[in-house]
DNA sequence: AATCATTCCCACCTTGGACG
DNA sequence: CGTCCAAGGTGGGAATGATT
């Protein structure tokens, strides 16, 4: 019999215990970022002088794509005007920094962060950003607002990934895919209003926070 | 290539609250 | 009280990655 015990596989324990609770984390994660996306929403169309009454998940994703399809409207017709305020070089620059700044900002209010740790990334963040931009000389110090971040692999700055629960995805290290996921989702500062202001030829490979 | 562990997704069922 | 709907729980299986 204990060799039967024994025999229920580590498979059968996982589907026995593991798999419901992870499945409640990743029903957990879904919620929390329809919640954050749905407090977006709110505060987009609020400040569109719309007023929302209740959402539920459904018309959360629909507003969402509705808006994201506007906005991509609004982006084709910038280009068609002529808009090439920024290059795709400078929509990278704007773009690392965002992220860095949000991610920054999000791991300074995590209890018990390493402060000397978060020196050390934000030194080496600021030093990459000065090799990735050398013709940006005017603007090279990295204006980081927090005093956290976290370490960007170094890589060509193009090659970096698209986000970093892609760049996370996959890791045999699931537990910190899952709180990539979670702090990506946290960070709800993010405003979609401002989704847009990245424009770039190379959005495709230019690393978002979003 | 085969095997195993893990992760993810989906369909179905149950539950609880709102409403007429 | 019955019905509807949203949300959570769960089992099954596909997909993926690691190991041999």
């Amino acid at each position: 019999m204990s060799l039967q015990i024994s025999e229920m596989s580590k498979t059968y324990q996982y589907r026995k215990v593991m798999k419901p609770m992870l499945e409640r984390k990743r029903r957990a994660r879904i919620n929390k970022c329809l919640d954050e996306l749905k407090d977006l929403m709110v505060a987009t169309l609020e400040s569109e002088g719309e007023h929302v009454t209740r959402l539920e998940k459904a018309d959360i994703l629909e507003l969402t794509v509705t808006h994201l399809q506007k906005m991509k409207e609004q982006r084709q017709l910038k280009r068609a005007n002529g808009d090439k305020s920024m290059s795709p070089a400078e929509g990278f620059r704007s773009g690392y920094i965002h992220a860095v700044n949000e991610v920054s900002r999000s791991l300074s209010q995590l209890p018990g962060m390493n402060v000397s740790l978060g020196t050390q990334l934000m030194t080496h963040l600021g030093q990459r950003l000065n090799q990735l931009q050398p013709a940006v000389k005017a603007t090279a110090m990295l204006p980081i607002t927090a005093p956290l971040s976290v370490h960007i692999a170094s890589r060509d700055p193009y090659s970096v990934p698209i986000s970093p629960v892609s760049s996370y995805a996959g890791s045999p290290n699931s537990s910190l895919a899952s709180a990539s996921l979670l702090t990506t989702c946290s960070s709800a500062s993010i405003d979609v209003t401002k989704m847009e202001e990245v424009d770039s030829d190379e959005e495709e490979n230019v690393w978002r926070p979003w």
